[in-house]
DNA sequence: TAAAACTGCGTATGGTTTACGCAAAAGCGT
DNA sequence: ACGCTTTTGCGTAAACCATACGCAGTTTTA
């Protein structure tokens, strides 16, 4: 028999690449993919993501709970089609230099991100398979063409900038965050006077070089461009290198 | 008035410090916080991050669920404690050249993680604020003492290791998860299958160059470890550029 | 000896995802 | 035109989850 055995991709991803149709029998469908998928971001963006449960959803679009489950097989496979919808298109890139498209991408990239900072928390569960994730993956892969890079190693640079720009914006995040909230995340306000109680020079020498100089009583959050693009010229200027080590310009 | 309103650390952070009386009164505790954090960490290695519940600690415990609000505030306080158990002590470094130090203690850090699956799981709710978070903190920057950066730029370069560290692991365990389950992590044992029935070599150009060398085709994990090396080498190798750039040898 | 403080924990609340099955609606084959 | 089949929406309910609140009992201290 051979039975094949190909493994299938959840219906609603192909939905989300166009190749399903409605196959007409049955009452007409008052939900969609969209419409709920829509419906769940308009929730995240509004009040966060810790809100978009089935049941708010459900409320949003003025339907039931379980509704949902018929175009949906479950709230990862949702937060997954989240994820894609803000993305929307990828830059185009002018520059002839690699160094120029990268960096583009990546700001670009966390420009997006720090738009919808829900997008941060939604857990990676594994590489992109939507289409606007795969178009941005595409777009990073197209900023490194041409480079001495080998295939693989272009697929694991772009892997390193998004990354970088996920935890750079995560890290935002959890600093804005602790401004309202009384939890831990408090903790990062005070972050230098806590380590300075916790900790002496003896113990934690390097620690307190740094604390010495202030690095940890940034008020100013105007700092994070700077950690974001000290993160960035350091990948860069690495990738730079490696290609210097084996093909001259 | 001038109520100076200092923050204080959650209680049981000043315990796993080593700052706190017990203060004698009431009936013999038979519960501790170490007991209550060994326990979580017995569960989730066994189990998994998800079977972490108050519940199932408790019953690992033998004891009730509402016992242990006792010693943790929350279960995310339990969360973050988990994480310092098994760091343990950094490693000592006995190499004069940063590039092995940093490169040492990545690789340490990173077997940590993959000893501990679950680690990377617990979500980063801010900096490093338990006694060996902070002690391996403190030997990243100890490992690029000396040279050209400065402390801001020192930091910045820990996390950006540290970063890739755990999103190296993450990767590695989603698709160790894949080999098993039915979900949406399935979807990354066959990724370069799909990719190939969704996009075309015109729609995506530079991730078919890709698709066509087998990038995503690796059946052996072997290349996980090449794969965590390129970013690595990659990190250094623009740490190298960047101080050289301000201070030759 | 009495008061104070502290532990363990029972009860209960309000949330979560989602399995299962049923009634109704719509198109298809005859 | 009529029944069959498919599909939708959704009601019910099960099995979880974190944790607020308050009480009973135990131990130290005054």
């Amino acid at each position: 028999m051979a039975d094949e055995q190909r493994p299938e991709l959840p219906s609603s991803v192909e939905l989300a690449w166009g190749r399903r149709a409605s196959s007409g029998r049955g009452p007409r469908p008052t939900l969609n993919v969209e419409r709920i998928v829509d419906a769940a971001v308009r929730v995240a963006n509004k009040e966060g993501l810790d809100a978009v449960s089935m049941n708010r959803v459900a409320t949003e679009l003025g339907s039931s709970p379980m509704a949902l489950y018929r175009h949906v097989s479950s709230k990862d496979e949702l937060l997954m089609l989240m994820t894609d919808l803000p993305l929307e298109s990828p830059p185009r890139f002018t520059s002839d230099d690699w160094r120029e498209r990268l960096r583009a991408w990546a700001w670009a990239h966390r420009e997006v991100f720090q738009r919808y900072p829900w997008m941060v928390r939604v857990p990676i569960g594994g590489p992109p398979i939507t289409p606007n994730n795969v178009a941005w993956f595409e777009a990073g892969l197209e900023a490194l063409a041409g480079t001495a890079l080998a295939e693989g190693e272009k697929v694991g640079a772009v892997l390193l900038v998004s990354t970088h720009v996920r935890s750079d914006v995560q890290l935002n995040a959890d600093i804005r965050a602790a401004e309202a909230n009384t939890d831990r995340a408090m903790v990062l306000a005070n972050y230098g006077a806590f380590l300075r109680e916790l900790t002496t020079a003896d113990d934690h020498p390097a620690l307190h070089r740094a604390l010495q100089e202030g690095v940890f009583d940034d008020e100013d959050t105007d700092s994070t461009d700077e950690d974001f693009e000290f993160g960035l010229q350091t990948i860069i200027a690495g990738l730079e290198a490696l290609m210097r080590g084996r093909d001259d310009d």
